[in-house]
DNA sequence: TGCTAACCGAGACGGTACGTCGGGTCTTAGT
DNA sequence: ACTAAGACCCGACGTACCGTCTCGGTTAGCA
């Protein structure tokens, strides 16, 4: 009979500006409450929203701070300080310093301990945070191949090894550092972070290559 | 955790049965049902014990938790197994191991959560956790040197910094690792670990010195 | 319900069938749910009509299942049996059967609890269902005048205050009979009934006869 | 182990104030709202007791309500006023007038209107309302008979059959006459009404009898 | 035949109340 | 003074309907 309606089309379209409202007012909430005491019900009313405006779009809390949190690592982008050295500084200096807000770290914190006993929840995180900043790590390899810091890595297999490795290492330890140990990453406990992780790097990765 | 019968003494004392069936209750039920789905109440039935006596004993269930998964890190010991990187690969091994166990993530990165917004919280999980663990590092230092391995630490200062540098670098990149990237900790992923480490460390620290 | 198109006109007119529909979707509910677990999208979607055509029409619930059990009044008819005392059977009875019915039951005693807190519709139930089925006590009055089984009535106003009361009597005593006694209001019932009502209205109509 | 926990013993008993702050609750939200607009919510709050207390001791909203209604009811008493037709008419009046508050209108009319559908809750009512209060009707038969204004009732049977019609007739009427037709059942109507009533029954249940 | 206004379906929206659940406290009786 | 049991107040949960509001699309009737 009717043709025209392509796929899903009818009815009211949804507000766009609900989504970024109730973006935004999680954060705030995180801010002001922190993850557990953090209610839907108050973040709708924050985003001048209905609850279930709220949970037609996402299917919980974890999904919900998942997104909002994701936003806050967008920031991130590489400095180019003119060195390998200095450019790590500079990203794992933003990094942490977008840990040390408390709606990132009460709300990343929160969401991977609730992904221990939820796959998809796990998988969420890895594609929408982690993955998504891995950027970073092929960046800063690609300009200090550039400018002949490093050697081109010739095995795609390893390079990927190595990539996580990194990553784990440097968000592992800026994380454990400012929430567990409850220190400052600061820039002196960054350069020493970052020249440990240099040096490492470079007597592991190429290692018949180079004697130093 | 509770004075033993400290002056005064009338009435009944305090089961201390209950203590030991109250945390391994907690952990039971941090396996089945993860933090946040764990209820006081279920707590109490598990350890056949009323909810007033749970309440009466710890403050709430933050703390509960924090104790629970403080035993479990107590299982953790140093291998003499000859050399620095070999112990330092055993011990790491055993730590990822631990936290490959559903209460231990589960409930670990939790209280971490709550913790960026309790200073109490945090403190009570860095005395009760981490800096009981740092025996580890000073004990392997301590055989290194007595190996040969390492020259002894002239200045304490610095030698606090290395320590907790090296702690916050490998239970940081452990826990990104198995919580985050989702990827198993296992024998091959520690021993790059540890050499990236070793070799960071040997070249940074003691920086004319060690040639390797 | 809707003016005949009143002054401006253009426009594509309501579908008669969409009011049709609804009401005959709203008995269906009726007796499927019951009043209070009726829902005006579950009538909607039975009649297959959005909501919005349904708003459009009637204010709310209130006023739509008044309209819908209105209509099954109109079906009662006065038999006529030859006999004053006959023909109020019959017509007790055909009222005792729809009352049976689970949409005028539910319905009906429904819009009375609700009117007693709003006076418009309370005087749309008294427009639409009772005053219009007093017909039939006129009807009724007036058979039994030609058949010379009653005397004209001389005073207007003491005919009609005997017609309220007739009505009250009739329709009340039915109606808790049949939901509240929840006993059968059948044959040997309604006799009982009429009998009661004829000989006590025979002894009391004609005031001046009897001093008491 | 333990023997004397009889049989439900243990534990903090329910509070008897309760029970009472929450019928009388009840009432009161029923004059200011009605029976739609009533919500358990508001009703727990008036009562200065939380919802869940509420819902502890009742199923919801119709048996509460019948509850609250029911105690109502137990304030009518058959005045002795000499003659079986003043008793009548005075207790007619009393019903009425306790029908006129809100509180009983609403609420009971909605509870039957909810029992057309709930087999339980129509038994509920029968038992708490209609039947408790059928001892009036047995109350004055038996002073008439007393004064010699009845002779004693010889078959049980027809005795119950005449009661419930006696019943059926004055409380449908009075209700009918209140919530349906809006008209003030007055001292007037109500003589009217048991003129009707004892005229009837006279002429109809002692057929032979009746002198008058 | 083509305009155009009122209609129609679908469905998202801001709300309100639901009935349930867990947190922590308190009141019993029993050890 | 302890314990188990369980009722208590409180507040959040996720769901269901309410009645309203856009949408895109249809359908008379007048020109």
């Amino acid at each position: 009979m009717q043709s025209s309606t392509p796929a899903g089309r009818a009815g009211r379209p949804r507000s766009a500006a609900a989504d970024t409202a109730i973006l935004a007012a999680t954060r705030a909430a995180l801010v002001d409450l922190g993850w557990s005491k953090l209610t839907l019900g108050d973040v709708a009313t924050r985003a001048g929203v209905a609850k279930t405006t709220l949970y037609r779009r996402w299917a919980g809390k974890n999904e919900l701070v998942v997104d909002a949190v994701a936003e806050l690592f967008d920031e991130l982008e590489l400095p180019d300080s003119g060195s390998l050295a200095a450019d790590i500084e500079g990203v794992v200096l933003q990094f942490a310093t977008i840990l040390a807000r408390p709606e990132a770290a009460s709300g990343l914190m929160a969401v991977v301990a609730e992904s221990t006993r939820d796959a998809a929840l796990r998988e969420r995180i890895r594609t929408s945070i982690v993955e998504r900043q891995k950027r970073l790590v092929l960046e800063g390899r690609a300009r200090a191949e550039a400018r002949g810091e490093l050697p081109p890595e010739p095995d795609a297999g390893q390079a990927g090894r190595t990539v996580d490795l990194i990553f784990d290492l440097v968000a592992g330890a800026v994380v454990h550092r400012t929430l567990v140990s409850a220190g400052a990453a600061d820039e002196e406990w960054v350069r020493d972070l970052s020249r440990v992780l240099l040096t490492g790097l470079a007597g592991t990765v190429q290692e018949p290559a180079a004697p130093r």
